[in-house]
DNA sequence: GTGCGCGGTTCGGCAAGTGAACCCAGCATG
DNA sequence: CATGCTGGGTTCACTTGCCGAACCGCGCAC
């Protein structure tokens, strides 16, 4: 039987959503949050660890899996009179992550703040405010879902 | 003793930061998948479980920490014929996660795509394809991170 | 060599997610 | 009325994931 949901294009295929993937990369416990720290230059493990509070079992883990998934990599380094280590940073594929880690906390700012932000964003050229908006290619800011259209592509095209 | 990270501004208050909060609320497995079904227009329990595939016990508690955190609404409705049901609404609140879900999706049509993205956003008044921008208060458009300065609020003030 | 600190790995216990079975209100049917 | 069906959950046994503490090993300092 087929679904008819309320909503006539809500029946596209879910197997694909681009959501999903990217929660598959990013989105188990800690992912979001390191990659938080990695945007305010934070590199090292144990500074990692220290900033997060995360068990190293899971940071660990969640960092190799950034770097597997090409959001990260592992560069050695070696400080002063230390023995060589690595730390990690983002790639641009990690980097291109920063709009929607700023859309976040915008929300969090907005609906869960007891007080100012605690993180304020700032234009480097000219100082202003700086933060995420939805807009369409031809140039106009767009309100909010009820302005879009959602619109499935075709489906039946196999998977490459 | 006192941390000193690598960046001066990185020591800022990571227990009130908006992007941990943000995900205490939509962080959970599946949360967001939900928002993203809410934002196509699923509204019954059936449907959003018939379109994730999620667990029927994790459903119902993920519906309910929406509800408790006044992303969604649960409100009765009738079908001919049929007796009261409930149904979940995305409230405002809920809705102001349009960009971050609409960020999360572009990452992924961008990066993990094996073919054309399958949900196209388009803007309802004008067909142009929606997409998210990292805008500054002056109307620049700010390229990435890079361009970006992260202030800390002032630390010490109590939680209000 | 010994000690030590950093960056992990290992381990036992607990919380969360999973799929299948079960439950129950209420409409439909006979 | 009894009976069955259906949607919207709840319960249960199992697996997976997360947690904190303990442990390990490399390489510098002594």
């Amino acid at each position: 039987m087929v679904i008819l949901t309320p909503v006539s294009d809500a029946t596209f295929d879910r197997s694909r959503c681009s959501v999903a993937g990217t929660l598959s990369v990013v989105g188990e416990k800690w992912s979001l949050l390191v990659l938080r720290e990695a945007f305010l230059g934070v590199r090292r493990f144990g500074d990692l660890q220290q900033a997060l509070g995360a068990p190293k079992a899971v940071l660990t883990d969640r960092l190799a899996t950034l770097v597997r998934e090409g959001v990260l990599t592992r560069e050695p380094y070696r400080a002063e009179g230390e023995r060589q280590r690595h730390e990690y940073r983002l790639t641009d594929k990690g980097r291109d992550l920063y709009p929607a880690l700023v859309a976040l906390m915008a929300w969090g700012d907005r609906w869960l703040a007891d007080g100012p932000p605690p993180l304020a964003l700032e234009h480097r050229d000219c100082g202003a405010a700086v933060r995420v908006a939805l807009v369409c290619d031809d140039g106009h800011e767009v309100g909010g879902p009820r302005e879009v259209r959602a619109r499935a592509a075709e489906a039946g095209v196999p998977r490459a």
